[in-house]
DNA sequence: CTATATCCTATAGTTTTTATAGGATTTATG
DNA sequence: CATAAATCCTATAAAAACTATAGGATATAG
């Protein structure tokens, strides 16, 4: 399961980019209209801002964008920055890579086997779909 | 990521079918092979017997063994058994849904779309594929 | 200058995960 | 029947991860 912070964070930039028009976004805005504590999503914004997703402006009339368009914005992306690997395994997971310690031979595991093509049809999705795609549509 | 649990049931699961001919088999034996903590191993194999999957005989001579075909126990039974929920979010698990607190309406949510998708594609891949695909192949 | 809003880091609280402990129960065998 | 072997069962401890909160620092608009 994804955690809380990831799923708050999906939320908050789906606000922001169905807000997009209306410049900077507080985050108590967010935070009230999602339904999230306010000094919780302070720190996933922020973690999102560090790491090139959102732009900010502080003072009067601040608040918080988006960097690029929705579309240029992959689900993957998010849930690794937050939540960490995707794959089910260590042993299977292309940025978080660990080797398996009960295995002798990774190659020939069956298990290494299915849960890569997990892993693969997992990413397929959350890979090529961005935050355009869990806008509601209007 | 699956718990240790999860990880260590596999190993067991896959020790025990490798070991079917040789009548039920030890614990200890399956610790020191696949490196686990005996007691924690103890719990984990308690659990898939109480779920059917293994049977057990005590004193001399006992052990655990497969209850069923390799063949006829799914990947996706024994991560729901003693992970839980395979799908990201609990607002699109088949197991053990929760309604989403920040959605108005889950039919028109894309995120609950793409996360569905998602867990399709997954649960397509561990119903299907079963304790004897993950078997060394000899 | 002041009010506003994010920035930053620490820490507290809670839950989950991982592991251990120890006695109870069952069974094979001499 | 006594004994040793093995699982059964439940409680609890230890560690880690997750969720949330706190409070002062910094920047900016007006």
């Amino acid at each position: 399961m994804l955690s809380k912070k990831t799923q708050y964070a999906f939320h908050a930039l789906i606000h922001l980019a169905e807000n997009a028009d209306k410049g900077p976004i507080l985050i108590s805005e967010i935070a009230q209209e999602k339904n999230i504590s306010i000094k919780f999503l302070e720190n996933i914004l922020l973690e999102l801002k560090n790491a090139g997703i959102l732009g900010s402006k502080k003072g009067k009339g601040g608040g918080y964008y988006l960097m690029r368009t929705p579309k240029e914005i992959p689900l993957a992306r998010i849930i690794r920055l937050l939540d960490g690997p995707i794959a089910l395994l260590p042993c299977v997971s292309l940025n978080y890579y660990e080797r398996c310690e009960t295995c002798k031979n990774e190659a020939v595991c069956g298990l290494n086997e299915v849960m890569s093509k997990v892993r693969d049809a997992t990413l397929k999705l959350l890979e090529n779909k961005t935050l355009k795609d869990i806008l509601t549509r209007n």
